[in-house]
DNA sequence: CGCAGACTGTACCCACGGTACAGTTTTTTC
DNA sequence: GAAAAAACTGTACCGTGGGTACAGTCTGCG
């Protein structure tokens, strides 16, 4: 049983990286059982079929994702009072941690299956569209915390900016990969941040 | 001639559609030549294989996103003599193209191409790399115009600046494709938009 | 021991990418 | 209007891959 969880993992973790280089449907069953060195029957073992592939890696990235925008957002936020100055150190650990990944960010399973949207039944789809909508919701609510207490310079919707943290993050993971540079996206974030800053706080200058 | 480049084109938009849904590594030949009323050697007449393909498209993309640009930033700036509010009124523009795509924006072949990275030569992936540097160029060069004129509030390099165009594309493009919504992409180019205004022009209020 | 979980082995079907190449029709050019 | 080039069709074939079906096996646990 704890083996079974196991080998179920190795394959998940296999698949995930397959897709996120080449997409979904050019991810073939063979290669992941061959690199798992696992037989074809023993696959659909662990699953029925393709797209219950997907919905379980989908399901599990989602999860870790959340895991870590809780530890990101969630934390700075206990332990700091101010609700800006506690988002806009999150922003910039985000940024640090996205700039210490070695080898960049290994893509987003979000995005993929966004382009390969034809591919996953209704029940995927939904999964991809609510998981987005959670990002909204979760920095929604930072923003209007924070727009509580500081006027904001400009009339900007709250759901457009609580949109543009996963818009940076989903482009900056785009353009790493288009020039090969991990580091574009951890500056992306910061120029994000700085838009919250010029947006929020008070003018020094 | 004039025949061959017809079905060509035809080729090429049938199969540009097919993989902005599915990805490159799904799109079957087959249901290619069987949207286009060819036999599959009509096909290989055109393109001797997939890769060529690929790259035909990139290329064919590229340069009609060269056009709208050009025609969006190009003209507005000769139109105007001051280059922040000619790029200001640039993205307006840009963001109401936008809107007005009636299913939204059919998506970016080049962030396609970085989630399908492993299915084409280096010659494909190079060329994808040199589209991007080519927009930060672009935009760097109107950025660069308009810091001599107005100093920024906030010490922000100016490639990143210019990657942020791209990015708040290739992101808006992820987020209206993963919540079904055209609108969000249309928005995060005005967000953006909102950003250039504090960062250069001096304060009113 | 018995049983469930975690597989293996075998055999099969159909679709697809890709190759090869000969033949045919359409279009252009002189 | 004939020759030449362009734009195809037709046929046959190979290997890979997704997926199904199902019987058999090994292994740890109560």
């Amino acid at each position: 049983m704890r083996k079974g969880r196991a080998t179920r993992e190795k394959l998940m973790d296999i698949a995930e990286a397959a897709i996120l280089s080449k997409g979904f449907g050019a991810t073939s069953i063979e290669e992941i059982i061959a690199e798992a060195e696992i037989t074809k029957s023993g696959f659909f073992y662990h699953f029925k079929d393709k797209n219950e592939l997907a919905r379980a890696l989908l399901l599990r990235y989602l999860a870790s994702e959340e895991q870590i925008l809780d530890g990101l957002f969630g934390r700075t936020r206990e332990l700091h009072d101010d609700p800006l100055h506690a988002f806009l150190i999150g922003l910039k650990l985000f940024s640090e941690m996205m700039a210490d990944l070695p080898s960049g960010h290994p893509g987003c399973l979000v995005a993929t299956y966004c382009y390969n949207e034809r591919l996953f039944d209704r029940d995927v789809r939904e999964i991809n569209r609510q998981a987005v909508l959670q990002w909204r919701q979760r920095f929604l609510q930072i923003f209007e915390e924070i727009v509580a207490i500081y006027p904001p310079r400009e009339e900007v919707d709250m759901e457009d900016l609580a949109d543009m943290v996963s818009n940076t993050v989903e482009g900056g993971i785009v353009m790493s990969k288009a020039v090969n540079d991990p580091k574009v996206l951890s500056r992306q974030i910061l120029l994000f941040r700085s838009y919250v800053k010029l947006l929020f706080l008070p003018t020094q200058n």
